[in-house]
DNA sequence: AGGGCTGTGTGCGGTGACGTACAGACAAGC
DNA sequence: GCTTGTCTGTACGTCACCGCACACAGCCCT
C-alpha cells in the first residue's frame, strides 16, 4: 500500500469496467479507504458563506456522511434523495450520452453542492453524481432541502448564485472540449480536481481520466507524458501528484480562471485553496 | 430578391464580420427585412402554459417587440435589461471564450425565454444571447420580471422548471460537440432551428453556420454537400430549405430528442412544430 | 459593361485524436 | 516461485477537421 505519508484521495478503479457498464456501482468499498482530511476540520464553503444563524439553522438540518469514491449519487432522470455538501470530497457531474460516449461536464467541491437541481421544481437530476475523490460530505434529505431553500432567504439566495456560477462552468467546459487541445483539458481538469482535493496527491488511473475527459486512455499516457516531461506533475502507476501548480496553470487555458472567477464574483470567496 | 412567397427567415451577414470581433453589432437593420410570421398570432410557449389568469397578468407586464437579425441582447457579464419571450423570433446563447471561439450552446425560440438568469439573484447573463432569427418577440423588463417571478407561484415554477431543461440542453450540447461528427451536429441545428424558425426557409450563410457550430467555414461547405446529395436539404447561396424532416432526424444524433424530452417532460407541451 | 463585394466550392498539407493491439511493469494471491 | 490481473507505454494506420489559399459565381452599384 502506497499512501503512508500524503494520504492520497483513492481514485481506485478496479470497479472502473462496471462503471462504464453502469452497472450497479453503488456502495463500492475500495480497499484502500479514503483517509480523512489532514489538517483541522473541513468546511463546505456554501454554508461557511452564511450569516451565522442561517449557518447553525442549517448545519442542524445535515448528517455528516462519508462518501467513498465510485458510489453513484444518482442516476439521470432519477429522484434525488439527498443533496450533498462535500467538505474533503468531491463530486463530478456527468452526462450520460449513452454507452460509453459519457462525459464530465463539472465538478463540484467543498466550493459547492450537488443536487442543485432540486431548487428548479424537478425532483430528479439530469446529471449522474459521481463521488470522485472520497471523503467527507454533509448531506440533507432532500424535502428539507427543498424547505429549507424556501424559508431561508440567505440560504437560497447562495444556493441561486452558485446555480449561477454552475451554469456558468457548464458553458464554459463545453467550449473547453470544442476548441482546446487534450495537454490543456488535462491541465485545467487536473487543477481542477487539486483545488478540490486540498491536496498535492491523489489516486486514479489513466483510464478514469480518460473517461472524464471523453478520450481515449493511450491519449491520457501520451499527454500525462508531455505534462511529466514539463516537470509539472509526477505520474505512477496511479497515483498523481501535482509538483508545479503556477506551470499547470500556464499550461491551462483560460477556462479554468474563467470558472473561479465567476465563482468568487457571484457566489463568494473561496476559502482555502 | 429572392424572398417572395416563402418569406425566409433573415439570417444575412453582410454584418458577419463585424459581428465576429464583436464591435457594435446591435440595431443593425438588415436590408431585407424580416417578413412576419405566416399564419395567426404566434405565442411563446412558456406562457401559454400558465392558467388563464396567471397569463393575462404576465402578458400585461410585457411588451411586443420586433427583434432584428444580429442584434446582441446582452454581452456576458453585462446586465440585463429585459427578457425576452421569443415568439416568430429565436436567440442563439453563446458562450464568450475570447476571440474567434466562440460556440453556440442553446437556443432559444417560442418554447423558452431569454434572460432567465435573473431568476438567480444575478443581474447579469454568463452568455452572449444574440438574435439569429428576427421576427417578433414579448418583452418585459428585468425589474418587473423579477417581481413576478417572486409573487406568481405558476410563472415561477414554470420558470424554474425551463431553467432545468436549458441546464439539461446546455449538458447535451457539450457531450455533442465532443463526440458527434460535423454532419450529426449539423443535422441537429438544423432540426433545432426549423422547429423555432416555424418554416422550411430560411436565410443563412456557411460562415455564419460555422460560427455557431465552432468550426471552419469550409467544413460547412462540405457538410452541407453531403446532406444536400441526401436530398435532406436545399441550400443555395445562404438560402437553405428543409427537405426531408424524418431524414435529418435519422441523420442527427440522439441528442435532439433528448433535449427535447427533457423539455416536455418537466416543463410541458411543446405548442405547434 | 465592368468592378467590387459577398458567398460558395475545392484542394492540399498538417495534425490531433481515434481504434486497436501488444508488451512490459508492478501488485496481490496462490 | 508462479500466475493473474491491473496499469502503463508505445506503435501504426486511419480519419475528421484544421488553416490556408484561390478560383468562381451571383449580386449590386456605377
Amino acid at each position: 500500500m502506497v499512501n503512508s505519508a500524503s494520504s492520497p484521495i483513492d481514485i481506485g478503479l478496479a470497479t472502473f469496467c462496471r462503471l462504464l457498464d453502469f452497472s450497479n456501482v453503488t456502495k463500492v468499498a475500495m480497499s484502500k479507504s479514503a483517509a480523512p482530511a489532514p489538517g483541522g476540520t473541513p468546511v463546505n464553503n456554501l454554508i461557511s458563506l452564511l450569516p451565522r444563524p442561517d449557518r447553525d439553522a442549517i448545519h442542524a438540518l445535515c448528517e455528516p456522511t462519508e462518501l467513498k469514491f465510485g458510489t453513484v449519487l444518482c442516476q439521470p432522470d432519477d429522484p434525488i434523495e439527498h443533496v450533498y455538501f462535500p467538505t474533503d470530497s468531491f463530486i463530478s457531474l456527468i452526462t450520460p450520452t449513452g454507452a460509453a460516449e459519457s462525459l464530465e461536464v463539472g465538478l463540484v467541491g467543498s466550493e459547492g453542492i450537488f443536487g442543485i437541481t432540486l431548487l428548479l421544481d424537478v425532483k430528479t437530476s439530469p446529471l449522474l453524481g459521481l463521488v470522485q475523490g472520497g471523503g467527507r460530505a454533509l448531506r440533507m434529505r432532500s424535502s428539507r432541502f427543498t424547505k429549507a431553500a424556501r424559508d431561508n432567504k440567505a440560504f437560497r439566495s447562495t444556493l441561486n448564485r452558485y446555480m449561477y456560477a454552475l451554469t456558468a462552468q457548464l458553458a464554459q467546459t463545453s467550449a473547453c472540449n470544442r476548441f482546446h487541445n487534450l495537454d490543456t483539458r488535462m491541465a485545467r481538469w487536473l487543477l481542477m480536481t487539486h483545488d478540490r482535493a486540498h491536496r498535492d496527491t491523489f489516486l486514479l488511473t489513466h483510464q478514469f481520466l480518460a473517461y472524464m475527459l471523453g478520450v481515449r486512455r493511450a491519449g491520457i499516457t501520451e499527454a500525462a507524458g508531455r505534462l511529466q516531461a514539463m516537470q509539472l506533475i509526477r505520474y505512477t502507476r496511479g497515483q498523481l501528484t501535482v509538483l508545479d501548480r503556477d506551470g499547470l496553470e500556464a499550461e491551462s487555458c483560460a477556462c479554468y480562471d474563467a470558472v473561479r472567477q465567476t465563482y468568487s464574483r457571484h457566489v463568494g470567496k473561496l476559502n482555502g485553496a
